[in-house]
This record gives C-alpha cells, sequence and structure tokens, in this order.
DNA sequence: CATAAATACGACTCTAATGGTCTTATATCG
DNA sequence: CGATATAAGACCATTAGAGTCGTATTTATG
C-alpha cells in the first residue's frame, strides 16, 4: 500500500480549498474542519506548518485565520509533502541525500529498483502543482 | 512519507534480479536473501505470492526455486505492487473502484485532490516495468 | 479592560499496519 | 530415507500514524 499521510491529505485539501476560493480570504482552522468533515486539531497542526514555512500566513486573535499567500502554481506537491513529512517524500533513505548518506552506495545494488521508482516519482511531484488539483 | 512497503521492495528487488540473468534460470529464495542481505521468510513469502499469480514459476524439492516466466517488459510496477500488497497501489480508497465505492462520490470534493495525484501515480506505476530498472 | 475567538505548540494515548520470526507441511531429487 | 526446497499460516514486537488534550498567546470588539 502506498500512501500520503493524512496530514498531506489534510494540507491539500485546505490549500486546494483556499486556492479555488477568492484570493485574500481568510479561513479558520475550524471553518475548513468543518467544511470537509476533518479533525480540527490535526488540520490546525498541518496549517500551522504550512504558516511556519510561508506557504500561507496566520493571522492570530479574533477574526484570525489562515491566507495563501503563494500562487497555486508555485505549490508543487513535492513542496508540500516536504513540508509537512519534514524533507522525505521518500521512498527509499538512499535516495534523499544522493551517495554520501549511503556507504555502500556505489555496489548498492539492493536499492537500485527503488531508485528508479524514486526519481520517476519525484519527477511526477515536482511538475504537479495544487494548481492542477483545483 | 509516501513509501513502497518492504514487501514490495524486495520483490523488485527480486525480479529485477531474475530479470537481468539468463531467462531460464533457477534461483532460490535463500540465495536472493543472501545475495541482497534480506530476511529469507519475508521474501519468501513475497515470492510464494509472485509464483501463484503466475508472474514466476516455482520449483519444489532439491534443486527448486524459483523463475521468472514472464517478460520483464510486461511487468508494470502497479502489477506487482497489485500482486504483493493486494489490489491496492492507492493513495485514497475511493479511487480503487470509481464512484461506486463511495456515496458521496459526486459532490465529494474532499477527496478531490488525491484523486488527480493518484491518477497520475497510476499513470506512472502502469508505465513503469521492470524493464526499466535493469 | 474583560471576554471570546483565534492561532501556537507540545505532550500524550491508542491503534493498526508492518516487518519479522517460527512452526509445520509438502514436494522432490538422489 | 534424508536433505533441501517451497507453501502456508500463526504469531509477536515495534513503530508510525492518527487523533486528543491542555495550555499559552494573540487580538478584535463590546
Amino acid at each position: 500500500m502506498i500512501q500520503l499521510s493524512k496530514k498531506v491529505e489534510y494540507g491539500l485539501i485546505a490549500l486546494r480549498h483556499m486556492a479555488i476560493h477568492q484570493q485574500g480570504q481568510i479561513f479558520t482552522a475550524k471553518e475548513l474542519a468543518n467544511i470537509y468533515d476533518v479533525p480540527y486539531e490535526l488540520l490546525a497542526k498541518v496549517l500551522q506548518k504550512l504558516a511556519r514555512t510561508g506557504t500561507i500566513s496566520s493571522i492570530q486573535g479574533v477574526r484570525g485565520g489562515y491566507m495563501l499567500i503563494k500562487k497555486p502554481s508555485e505549490l508543487s506537491i513535492s513542496r508540500i509533502i516536504r513540508i509537512i513529512e519534514g524533507e522525505k517524500p521518500m521512498i527509499a533513505e538512499c535516495y534523499v541525500d544522493g551517495p554520501d548518506s549511503c556507504s555502500i552506495f556505489d555496489n548498492c545494488s539492493i536499492r537500485r529498483p527503488l531508485g528508479k521508482v524514486q526519481r520517476n516519482l519525484n519527477v511526477l511531484f515536482d511538475k504537479m502543482t495544487i494548481q492542477e488539483i483545483v
């Protein structure tokens, strides 16, 4: 089973929601959680991460919330995954940092198959943006 | 974190190994487990599944083992995943069987983002074959 | 200025899936 | 018969993931 985590799923849902609505509009975590029937706290954490990385801006206090500040076309799936999952939209660790991260990389025939799959997946997720899922 | 299971990883490793060697050659599970330093029992189970589905043939008894009987170019990653993981190389359940599997499919804006990701991933994994990772 | 409505953030629990092991049965070659 | 394979299922242990809770902080507004 190959799966994106719920966090990534919720992140994509939220970003998409913001993307299809008017630019500059503010959405609260609670609001989004209600609309999509998704656990509020979990979604909130995801939104906080996205906010910390400058993907969305957060406004605290009453009438606060979140607002998309990047263009949907600039937000690749790769990037979202990396933000939410922490640097690793990866299938095998070896391929994150290249040769140096694995001592036997050179003649590591083991991970070979995964490497190719990985690279293809990267190409796909790099190209795909929020724009496309609107 | 997006990840293929170890089973799939071992399956790909084994199939690739068979594919790069002479057609018709027999390999034992133990042999493969040693070469790639992978848990024998687990690999064995994967090979058994591949055998049951006609991807490789199994020969029991002394001097037995496994033999690739399909062309590497006919073995897509999708197919391998489906064989090993059981019908679901999927990101969100909704999209396995199409509309009927989800009651609110029509206006289910929730899973929308995943749907597109899913379709793209399917295209990628359908096109990629063992041939390519040799 | 008090209150309510938000975000921020970390600690915690629970569960299910995964990876791995063990045991037993069966087949087959010599 | 015995050695060496596959076949298959039961079993366990660990981990990651999903979700919850509590508390602090910020801020608009009556």
